[in-house]
DNA sequence: CCTCCACTGGAATGTGAGGCGT
DNA sequence: ACGCCTCACATTCCAGTGGAGG
């Protein structure tokens, strides 16, 4: 995410020295954060949200908020945004820290903590050093506590994808501090997840302590993402853009899933397509184009991410595809097929039983289509499966695969 | 309307890897 | 270094399923 455009810059022509579509853009990156006023639609949240943290600005303890939503809604930036502005109010006298972990990256207890402290530890104040690694949990506890105390009235944690954390006693151990008069300074925290049952799923212990008011983010509509993407347009040179480009890629972000950062992938492939095709103008059938694109990308993405497995259990299916003039197939012929693969690749052969889960877990992902059919007293219910994409990409995609090279035909 | 087929899917149980405290 | 615990993945067993066809 470091990007550092150098200096001392030489004129090559080998490089156009303007680019003809982009102007900047940075601004169209995954993880670019928008600054205050380019954040679109949110302003309930953020006021909601505010308004729960309020007591750190004034030196007393925030409430601890779980905020729920879909990828791409919006709640990291919120969240950031907030704190952000929690720590420029802050009023005289009052310390307020902030800090940011993604639980995605530190899953475990011990790691979370250990960042968390590292994080927050100013070492030329405290005169604290903090180990990357090496010490007890209960260790670092005691360095977060300190440091905390040594330099803040009330901190705000943000603990971005909860739900990937793999033990909740971080959370109680954080709520309870406070209470357990182990600090002096008080702790919010803001936890974020993308799975609304989060809180059910916590043990009795962790609810009871994590008192929590709850925000829930919607997914944007179609006028708020093409909002967004307005707010990004300088990303392009002066009228590249044609008028119904981004009318356009909002439609189809919205209506697909109100995930603002794959609205702004599909603008900038756009940019991109447009570029390579030497057109002085981003047109609608571009947009087009990349949406087919970032369809393929997923679910290329989806197929490589497989396990070895499931590749097998696909390459089945897309055998059997090719070879025939069907498109779906009972499970039981796919198995048939998945053995001779395996075999051939000397592989292991799974159950019949752990097969189907995988079929299964395929078409959840939406990979595979399944449908129940029932043959009456010629054999009762069966489940039919079928590719829900082109089984020569899927075929090829699998077949990148190192250990499933060995399969070429026959 | 009852039977019957061959697969489905829930439940119990086993196994190996990895993180954690001691 | 050690055992303990949890989790993901896998197997085995078997009651359940539901419409075509008698």
């Amino acid at each position: 995410m470091t990007s550092d455009p150098s200096s001392n810059a030489v004129d090559d022509p080998l490089f156009e020295s303007g680019h003809r579509i982009f102007s900047n853009k940075d601004l169209l990156k995954i993880g670019h954060v928008p600054e205050a006023d380019r954040i679109v639609g949110r302003d309930e949240e953020i006021s909601k949200l505010a308004k729960r943290l309020n007591g750190a600005v004034h030196g007393y303890s925030p409430e601890n908020v779980m905020i729920y939503g879909k990828t791409g809604t919006g709640k990291s930036l919120v969240s950031m945004h907030v704190c952000q502005r929690a720590r420029n109010a802050a009023q005289d006298g009052v310390a307020i820290g902030t800090a940011y972990i993604d639980c995605a990256e530190d899953n475990t207890e011990t790691q979370a903590i250990s960042s968390l402290a590292a994080k927050l530890n100013d070492e030329s104040v405290t005169d604290i050093t903090v180990p990357h690694t090496g010490l007890s949990t209960s260790k670092y506890y005691k360095l977060l506590w300190k440091t905390l105390d040594a330099q803040f009235d009330s901190v705000i944690i943000i603990l971005d994808e909860i739900d990937l954390m793999n033990d909740d006693s971080l959370l109680m151990k954080l709520s309870r501090a406070e209470e357990a008069g182990k600090i002096d300074c008080s702790i919010g925290i803001i936890a974020i997840s993308n799975k609304i049952q989060y809180v059910d799923n916590t043990n009795e212990r962790v609810k009871s302590s994590f008192q929590h008011k709850e925000l829930f983010f919607k997914p944007y509509d179609a006028n708020q993402l093409r909002e967004i993407m307005l707010n990004r347009a300088d990303a392009f040179q002066d009228g590249v853009l044609s008028d119904d480009v981004v009318p356009l890629s909002a439609a189809f972000a919205a209506q697909e899933h109100g995930d603002a950062r794959k609205a702004i992938d599909i603008l900038r492939h756009a940019g991109e397509v447009a570029y390579e095709e030497g057109a002085e103008k981003v047109r609608e059938e571009h947009v087009r184009q990349a949406q087919q694109h970032a369809e393929k990308d997923r679910f290329r993405e989806l197929v490589n991410g497989a396990p070895t497995q499931a590749k097998a259990a696909l390459l089945a299916l897309t055998e059997l595809s090719v070879n025939s003039d069907d498109d779906a197939f009972l499970t039981s012929r796919v198995y048939d097929q998945y053995e001779q693969i395996c075999e051939y690749l000397d592989m292991d052969i799974l159950s019949v039983r752990r097969f189907r889960d995988i079929l299964k877990e395929q078409a959840f992902l939406g990979v595979v289509e399944i449908e129940k059919i029932n043959k009456g007293s010629a054999g009762g219910i069966h489940l039919q499966n079928r590719l829900i994409e082109d089984p020569q990409v899927v075929r090829e995609t699998i077949l990148e695969d190192s250990r499933m090279q060995n399969w070429n035909s026959e």
